[in-house]
DNA sequence: TGATTTGTAATAGTTTTACTATTATAAATA
DNA sequence: TATTTATAATAGTAAAACTATTACAAATCA
């Protein structure tokens, strides 16, 4: 008998008002919200130029999204949840430990593919976008109140997931959140940097970035983490 | 003979329309926007309350910045400004190499205290500020043309300045600007987390948190750089 | 089947923010 | 004293963010 495997990225319900995966309009918010988001920035992009792009309404797209950073914290959300997926699959055959650990952060480091899983979400887009708008989520002043709504949830799960790997790897070192916040966050940036602010990272866009970087977050890490009990 | 040093922080001077610095309004423009953006959040604060809480007018204050933008750049030109003329002069009487290292990220662990050599700005409220809002200078979609603006000169002095300290002590460390980015911006990121999503960092703002954090960093950017020729 | 409820989208707004053109006033200079 | 120049206030505009209400279509029920 030959299946499909349907997987869904589960997002908290209070990340929207209407589940956008339930409806055609919801599904084409979505995919053109990442793409004109990537295009002219989470300040430019407005709700009134996504309508005006998928023949809809301002209004239609309320119906989805209480306002344009429920939306964008959707997509972050909606990322981190992908991230953490990928990670669970290529460690699954691995043995716990050095080799999990180095897996999950070439993950991290990774120029997303498009994954034709997920039609209406182009995967390099949303990675873009993340790495540019990400951080903006919880640097808000409304932080602690959407704490509470669980807008971080998926956020919060990846920086665990990673900080479990760290503890696999070596079980008394005493930081391991701090260590895995760290990673995750600087691997978004040192991309950023190599992009747009060139001169603070030894890390160009032209020679296999991808591969130096995560290379440089890995073995960082272990020296971090090696012989600290 | 008796003197004193007045020490001024330099800013790019395309990072204003006029010098705030030079008349008393301006000064009154930029002490208050750092009381009021604390409170408020950068997406909150508005130059209409802000002339509303000094009793002037939107219109003088867009006399000084060209918008709330180039406003917070350049408290955040002047944060960057100050912390590398901090670590000029606590490493100026120290030996080249890890002490100095230590020094500096001392520096950027600690809450700032309160200078008062310069009168209308309170450090300490303006370093809450460049933790919560800073990234959001450079993480706009007018990046590059804000960076060869200067925009954020200061920002990377600071970077350099810190990267130069690594190959101090260890000169044949190959990324030393992917570290010292990573340091600063992490001391920022670790401090807030603390505040406001504590359970991905073990730095809770109970103990002695600026301490933990300035070993946290300094112990692991040593174990990242020594014997690594 | 026809009436009623419910889900969804469009119309037409309001409020607020960001920004500007112009005028008024005070200080400096000739 | 007259004239120029620097500075700040008045009074706006345009666009963005968001909402109240209406219109329509599909589903449900008497």
């Amino acid at each position: 008998m030959s299946y499909k495997a349907i997987i869904r990225i589960d997002i908290d319900e209070r990340l929207f008002l209407r589940d956008p995966e339930s409806t055609e309009l919801g599904r084409n918010i979505v995919g053109s919200a990442i793409e004109m988001m990537e295009k002219l920035g989470y300040e430019e992009f407005t709700f009134k130029k996504l309508a005006g792009h998928i023949q809809s309404t301002e209004a239609s797209v309320y119906r989805y999204f209480r306002n344009k950073h429920q939306l964008l914290s959707y997509l972050v959300s909606w990322y981190c949840g992908w991230l953490e997926y990928q990670i669970d699959i290529l460690t699954n055959n691995i043995p716990e430990g050095e080799e999990q650990f180095r897996t999950a952060i070439r993950v991290l480091s990774e120029n997303s593919r498009y994954d034709p899983t997920y039609t209406h979400i182009n995967e390099e887009l949303l990675h873009r976008i993340v790495m540019s708008e990400g951080t903006k989520t919880f640097l808000a002043h409304a932080v602690d109140e959407r704490n509470s709504e669980g807008y971080y949830n998926s956020f919060k799960s990846l920086i665990l997931r990673i900080a479990d790997l760290i503890l696999d790897v070596s079980p008394h070192y005493p930081t391991p959140r701090a260590l895995a916040n760290m990673l995750v966050i600087n691997a978004m940036h040192q991309k950023y940097f190599a992009l747009h602010l060139p001169s603070i990272t030894e890390f160009s866009t032209a020679q296999a970035p991808d591969a130096a970087l995560a290379g440089f977050l890995v073995e960082s890490a272990l020296r971090i983490i090696r012989d600290s009990e």
